[in-house]
DNA sequence: ATTAATTCATATAAATTCAATAGGAATTGA
DNA sequence: TCAATTCCTATTGAATTTATATGAATTAAT
C-alpha cells in the first residue's frame, strides 16, 4: 500500500511538472487537492530527496529539481514509503534479513516475493513524471485526476 | 508490504502443503517458525478463506482444502492483507473511489498504479502453493527457508 | 525599517493498525 | 473422564499514519 503521504507527494511532483514553474506549497496544496500543511512537509522530504529545489521568503516556492522525464516514479515512491518489496529480505535497495529464516537463500517465500518486487521496480523506475503527465487525456486543461 | 500474518500464513501453507497430511497447529507452528497462538489465528482465517479445513478435539488439526497447484498466492495475500494493488481505486477486488478525486477515469496517479496491480497480480495469479514447494532446491529436506 | 509571504523546524496528538498474548469454552478420540 | 485440540473473545503494547499547531527564519516589496 502506498501511503497517502506518497501519494500526496506523487501529486504534487505531477502538479509541478505540469506547471514547470516554481510554485508555493499554498498553490500546490490547492492544484493537487492535498492538506496544506501536511504538503508543507511532504515538500521537505521531498526536497531532502532531491526532487526539487525550495526557495524561501516572499516570491518563494518549490520547483522540479531537473526535468520531469528524469524523475522516475520508483525514486519518490522509495523515497516516500521506503522499499517497494513487499518483504524486506526481497528489496534491493532496503535489504534486511528475516529473524524466521535460516537459508535466506532457499526460502521459497523470498524467491517469490522477488519475482514480485522486480515487477513492481521495472513499472516504477521505467515511469517518469512526464510519463504521468503526458498519461492524462485532459492535460491541457491541467486536470490529472 | 505483506504482514507478518500473512508471511506466516503463507509459511503454514508451504508446511501443509508439503507434508500432504492433517497437522496440529502446534506443530505447523514449530515447522513454520510461527509464534503459535498468533498462528491459531491466522488458521481460523486461512479456513474462512477456504484454503484449509479444520478438525477440532484430539487428533485434530488443519489440512489443506484442495490440492496445492489450486490455492493461488494471489488468493491467500488478498485474504490475509486485502488488495493488491497500491491504492484502492486501482484495486479490482478492493476497489474505493479516493477522496480527493473528482474524475477517477482520467486520474493519472491511478493510471500508474493500475499497471503495477496488474504486474503484481499477474505474478501471485499464477503462482500456487505446489509452485512454492517445488521452487526449493531443499524440498527433500522440507527445508524451504 | 516594516510588513507580508513564504519555507523550515519542532512538537504534539488522535486514530488506526499490527503483532501478538491470555483465558477459557467447545469438541473429539482414547 | 481426560488429554489434545480447535475455536472464540477480549486485551494489550507498540508502532505507524495522518495529520495540526506554533513559531522561528528568510526574503522581497514598500
Amino acid at each position: 500500500m502506498l501511503s497517502m503521504k506518497c501519494k500526496y507527494a506523487l501529486k504534487a511532483l505531477v502538479v509541478l511538472a505540469a506547471e514547470g514553474t516554481k510554485l508555493p506549497s499554498s498553490a500546490i496544496a490547492q492544484k493537487a487537492r492535498v492538506p496544506a500543511k501536511f504538503l508543507e512537509a511532504i515538500l521537505t522530504d521531498l526536497r531532502k530527496a532531491d526532487a526539487l529545489t525550495s526557495e524561501r521568503g516572499a516570491h518563494g516556492g518549490h520547483k522540479l529539481k531537473g526535468s520531469p522525464e528524469k524523475i522516475m516514479l520508483g525514486h519518490v515512491v522509495r523515497a516516500m514509503d521506503g522499499m517497494l518489496a513487499p518483504i524486506p529480505c526481497a528489496s534491493t535497495f532496503y535489504y534486511k534479513k528475516c529473524d524466521d529464516c535460516t537459508d535466506e537463500k532457499i526460502c521459497v517465500i523470498r524467491h517469490a516475493m522477488t519475482e514480485v518486487r522486480n515487477k513492481i521496480a521495472e513499472v516504477l523506475d521505467s515511469m517518469s513524471l512526464e510519463d504521468l503527465v503526458n498519461m492524462s487525456p485532459k492535460k491541457k486543461q491541467q486536470l490529472f485526476w
